[in-house]
DNA sequence: AGGTTACCCTGACTGC
DNA sequence: TGCAGTCAGGGTAACC
């Protein structure tokens, strides 16, 4: 059975004028959401808020509606990362945390006032006449304020686990948060209080380069499969970042090159298809582990 | 305490 | 062709 072609998640930046530039389709896990945070701070680093519009009062749950008196007025001062979140500093010491979801987009508009969609719940303009939406269709995304020094104890931030790409993330940092942990390997590898900003497409993507079967139980992941797990971890996120995130479509304009999406994933939503691994002539299979779906080959991973 | 499931939401897809 | 039902996703609360 061939498997369904998943909805596709975007998370996107855009950047326009008049027009939009593009319309990058992106699936928000660590490597997107690291791509967002860094063209929004490009573009909007130091520049000052002077008009927020709520449009609707909850996503995932309620939006604070102090974003408006806190943050109206206020300059931006940097922009951080922290597993799936984006952190945006202002000038009066008051953090912007927000989490994308599955459908979040952060857009981007210079100029007059772009059109306002009605998945469009916050709409920002600055005194640049940068236009800022945050739009999600699923709202499943979350936003949320907290003072900037004491960001990290918030209670979204404060029990995430390491920073994958962090140069302290070793093998034994693996083990360490794997130990004792009777479930697969698989579903550790996503719960966010074990590793930061891992998502069900690079947990595949790593297991497979990693060559372990997902239901491996976690605790008795041994020591030299720790290390090479880690290895392939900062290899395919660090490729995912260079590539721009899975861009796999340009809604405005006709691209007949690949995006990244399709021809750096081996096993995600390939079931029924042939492994990619060198030398290898598995067949891609599909299993569902705690309510997501999860690709691997039987052949090369155990 | 730690593992597991249900829930939130909606566009895209499947099957009739 | 159109409609109804199903599925995907992340994070948390509630359950076991």
């Amino acid at each position: 059975m061939k498997s369904r072609v998943p909805t596709i998640r975007s998370a996107d930046l855009i950047v326009g004028g008049e027009c939009c530039l593009g319309l990058l389709i992106i699936m928000p896990e660590l490597p997107e959401v690291e791509n967002v945070m860094r063209g929004l701070a490009q573009r909007l680093t130091g520049q000052r808020l002077v008009g927020i519009e709520l449009r609707r009062s909850a996503l995932r749950w309620p939006i604070p509606k102090e974003i408006v008196e806190q943050l109206t007025g206020k300059r931006i001062t940097g922009f951080r990362r922290r597993a799936k979140y984006i952190i945006i500093n202002f000038s009066n010491n008051i953090s912007w945390i927000i989490h994308l979801g599955i459908s979040g987009r952060m857009l981007v508009f210079n100029g007059s006032k772009p059109l306002i969609d009605i998945h469009d719940h916050v709409v920002c303009y600055t005194d640049s006449s940068l236009w800022i939406k945050f739009n999600d269709y699923r709202r499943f995304g979350m936003m949320d304020l907290s003072p900037t020094n004491e960001i990290y104890q918030h209670k979204l931030l404060k029990n995430i686990g390491p920073e994958p790409l962090d140069k302290g993330f070793s093998s034994r940092t693996l083990e360490s948060v794997l130990s004792g942990k009777h479930v697969p390997i698989k579903a550790a590898l996503l719960n966010q209080k074990l590793v930061a900003g891992i998502g069900n497409i690079y947990a595949c993507e790593a297991l497979h380069r990693s060559g372990i079967l997902p239901s491996h139980f976690a605790m008795n992941i041994t020591k030299k499969r720790a290390k090479k797990l880690v290895f392939e971890i900062k290899s395919v996120l660090t490729e995912a970042i260079a590539a721009g995130g899975t861009s796999i479509r340009d809604h405005r304009q006709v691209n007949n090159e690949p995006g990244f999406f399709q021809n750096a994933l081996r096993v995600y939503n390939r079931e029924g298809e042939r492994c990619l691994s060198d030398g290898c002539y598995g067949t891609v299979k599909r299993v569902v582990q705690y309510g997501r779906s999860t690709f691997y080959c039987p052949q090369c991973q155990s």
